[in-house]
DNA sequence: CGAATTGGTCAAGCAGCTTGACCATAGGTC
DNA sequence: GACCTATGGTCAAGCTGCTTGACCAATTCG
């Protein structure tokens, strides 16, 4: 594969990437919640099984601990989340997800489906399937960090 | 598809995205281009035909024509392009790459190539083909833009 | 010609991140 | 238990890249 190849396979990778972050977060807002940028949707992903510390935020968004806080310290003034002390460690505090949080959090997958329907529409859903396949396999065990 | 199947997908496409970026950006650092952005690759790839004006490639960007111009002046200060008179409009200055900006432009399409083939190394030459295949095929005409 | 549009820059402000310093609790070693 | 280091978290200050607002020069159109 030629170079120049590798820079259109790559453009194009971004741009829907790009796409497809602005179609969520327009969807999100659409359906009522302000307010949020598309990094509250990544921490709410990682909030969500049983919430999370700090660190951890900091971790899977690829930011230093102290922009982590700062991202908690708005979702929860903002009511999407709140902080607990943690059960196993008085150092720690768990933050969890409002009922709020919640219902964003589905906003966002219905948004996030909304998106993905479009592609199925344009190459169907066997070949979006095939997408989502090819993609996990050379996905990273890495922090989802904004494309640049 | 189901939504939470959606997310999954979304994740897994940004997650590709935020490394590949990543992978480019280094490639070119090691090569040994200092002081470029991501950012700045994207106005490169925008200048390269036979240069571009300001408000050009801000569309090209998403971002504002002023933002654009300090980018501009940015990458101008470190050698990469430079502005010349517009030959058809005395208002316009047309921003063209300098020998260095093209040597940095080569370097990004090698680095980006390099990470191609590592797609190829799990996926399979083919298989890498039929994803860029389907990705042009709902890539937006949209400004290339930061995944968030 | 005159008015509105377009290309570009200057200036100030802001949002989101960083680095650096610091405190409180945990966990290991003796 | 006493100590020392590592870890979780916050406060504070600073920087970078973007925005909005104001403005000038050249173009285009009535």
């Amino acid at each position: 594969m030629q170079n120049s190849e590798a820079i259109a396979l790559s453009a194009a990778l971004l741009a829907v990437a790009g796409e497809l972050t602005q179609r969520i977060h327009d969807g999100v807002v659409a359906r009522g919640f302000e307010g949020v940028r598309p990094a509250h949707g990544f921490a709410f992903a990682r909030l969500a099984p049983g919430g999370a510390t700090v660190t951890d935020l900091a971790v899977h968004l690829g930011v230093t601990k102290q922009a982590a806080s700062q991202l908690v310290d708005e979702i929860v003034r903002k009511g999407y989340a709140e902080r607990r002390p943690h059960p196993d460690d008085a150092r720690a505090r768990l933050v969890v997800l409002t009922e709020l949080g919640w219902a964003c959090t589905r906003a966002a997958e219905e948004a996030a489906a909304d998106a993905v329907r479009a592609w199925s529409d344009v190459l169907g859903e066997g070949e979006v399937r095939a997408l989502y396949g090819q993609l996990v396999r050379i996905a990273p065990y890495r922090p989802i960090k904004p494309a640049w």
